[in-house]
DNA sequence: CCAAACGTTCAGATCATCCTGAACGTTACA
DNA sequence: TGTAACGTTCAGGATGATCTGAACGTTTGG
């Protein structure tokens, strides 16, 4: 394996971290993961990204809440070694997942909670407040279909991505509503 | 019009504005608008958040650019006046748009890009990119077919959100690939 | 031409987030 | 029990995002 090119991808997976919401530190363990064989240890991680080893042990342990890697022990060796979830699938199916309960179910909750505290009488706020409420009950009840079977979802994004067309998608309208 | 629940309305979807993926100052301007009939002046928006001259243009400056609210001239006025783009599924579909050229867009170029720089030889990245590549690709699809069209994207959230079953997303399995 | 009213910009202050590294806890083994 | 190897924690420093406010442009009217 080429040190240059696996360097050249563990930066590029960390700048990416922002689009999956992880950040940078864990985003570059995780490429080198992706791009090794080999089980890694702590110590292996810290020396390659030349990181402190505290931030490599948090980043570690935050990475296998997110599922997206795993920690495996080695016979005869007393360090702890971690390897890559290596479905690339599951890995984003996991990550979806989170950042729904992270960011969308708190915002959604908060929304609720304004709605029911606006006093009646505050026409505009209500209204809107409502509408919104709507839209994210709906965006909500796509999520959770989608997020609810790892392998189901699989076949829905090939699905969607299709290009057959189905009700609402196309020019023509088709009634509905 | 309620000025407590205004200003409650104004602070939750202003810690809401990490959903979005605009900023506090950008989250609190809207949501005034939005909770207000009348058209706002720049100073009266710096006024009512209590928030300087210079963030209030420059994120009102943002906000238009994102297509979220309007700047109106009142006959006899010199100020500029401001309201919020009054539908709130538009508004809600100009973010998506915008969200997914700002970062979803970009990502998916540099994940292209780090592929192409990737030498034959180095199997297990050019293996992970690739998967990868393919997953966004899909999701690209997705994401320009719900983004083509706002009308036809409203109803598209409708079905995808109604408790009918449609292929890949019910239990059995239908094949796989 | 000048002055007032208004909008915009951006250097530096403020604030939040992330990272470092020393201190500490735990385990294995003599 | 002592000590070496290892993992974890967290106070404080570094970095990056956001906000302020003074300086500067532009427009309107005298």
């Amino acid at each position: 394996m080429d040190a240059a090119t696996r360097a050249q991808f563990v930066e590029s997976w960390g700048s990416m971290g922002g689009l999956w919401g992880i950040n940078r530190s864990m985003a570059r363990i995780h490429a080198l993961l992706l791009a090794t064989r080999e089980p890694l240890s702590l110590e292996d991680i810290a020396r390659e990204l030349e990181m402190s080893r505290g931030n490599a042990s948090m980043s570690l342990k935050e990475l296998r809440n997110w599922g997206v890697i795993r920690r495996v022990h080695l016979t005869g060796e007393r360090k702890d070694y971690y390897i890559a979830e290596d479905d690339i699938w599951s890995m984003l199916f996991r990550i979806a997942s989170e950042r729904k309960k992270r960011e969308f179910d708190p915002a959604l909750a908060a929304l609720r909670k304004a709605l029911e505290a606006t006093p009646p009488g505050n026409d505009l706020v209500r209204q809107r407040l409502g509408e919104l409420e709507e839209i994210l009950r709906a965006v909500e009840r796509v999520l959770d279909r989608f997020l609810k079977d790892e392998e189901a979802s699989r076949g829905m994004l090939k699905f969607l991505s299709a290009p057959i067309p189905y009700p609402g998608s196309g020019k023509g309208k088709k009634s509905r509503g």
